[in-house]
DNA sequence: GACCAGGCACATC
DNA sequence: GATGTGCATGGT
């Protein structure tokens, strides 16, 4: 299937990219975490972190008890790092987790609900201005928690277009962003299963340069140098 | 033992 | 504005 000639522009090549992963990968039912806070703390623990790692984190603030906004803000900071150890980076990331914390307790006093009145680029706005609070982060918080229709953008995405050829190598986030947002509907249910979809794929098939032999990108390929690749 | 993982801030040029 | 570096654990 010649999947990338056959599309109605980019907007066909991308829903043709995301029916390829779909059909691999099975709906993701995303994001892993039983609330919006949890949601929010994972955002943050999972920079540039493996996801088994920050479970283990989550499962100690858990059992710490008073996991909330203003139940972290209450802990000395070296005691909230000790229990983010297994996540890494737990010095740089308690102090991001309590200045999260203490936005929502500022901002709404941690009722997530009262966002809903707020337009999303105001949020993105106040989210970026949060120390450690960069695109992805801030934009997995208003796409997961928060169900904005804002795409995210993370390495495995920019390597695999870079790598079919869609966008340069490692394109800015922005730009990235743009591709999709600018070519396909702002669905919450549809960005939240992509990005999903290019997590699994990279942590699958996409660490190899060129793409595997297995890997389904090979069926959307751009590049005529890895999609000869068997 | 090396490399990588669902980034980000800061220093330097 | 672009590039380099520190932050840190746990799995492969």
């Amino acid at each position: 299937m010649d999947v990338a000639a056959s599309a109605a522009g980019l907007s066909g090549t991308l829903l043709d990219i995301y029916l390829l992963l779909h059909k691999r990968f099975g709906h993701r039912n995303w994001w892993p975490g039983d609330t919006p806070f949890e949601v929010i703390v994972g955002a943050i623990l999972t920079q540039n972190t493996a996801w088994t790692n920050v479970e283990r984190a989550i499962a100690n603030l858990k059992s710490n008890g008073g996991f909330s906004a203003h139940g972290l803000l209450k802990l000395e900071t070296a005691k909230l790092a000790g229990l983010i150890r297994p996540s890494g980076y737990f010095n740089q990331k308690a102090l991001r987790l309590k200045a999260i914390c203490q936005y929502l307790v500022d901002r709404c006093g941690a009722d997530l609900e009262l966002f809903k009145a707020v337009p999303t680029d105001e949020l993105r706005k106040e989210l970026l201005a949060i120390t450690g609070i960069g695109p992805e982060t801030a934009d997995s918080i208003l796409l997961y928690a928060l169900d904005r229709p804002v795409f995210v953008v993370d390495t495995y995405t920019r390597r695999a277009l870079g790598r079919i050829g869609l966008i340069a190598e490692m394109a800015d986030y922005h730009t990235v962003q743009r591709l999709f947002m600018d070519n396909l509907a702002l669905d919450v249910e549809l960005f939240n299963d992509y990005h999903a979809q290019w997590v699994a794929l990279g942590k699958d098939h996409c660490r190899q340069k060129p793409v595997c032999g297995g890997c389904p990108m090979r069926e959307i390929c751009l590049n005529k140098e890895v999609s000869d690749h068997t």
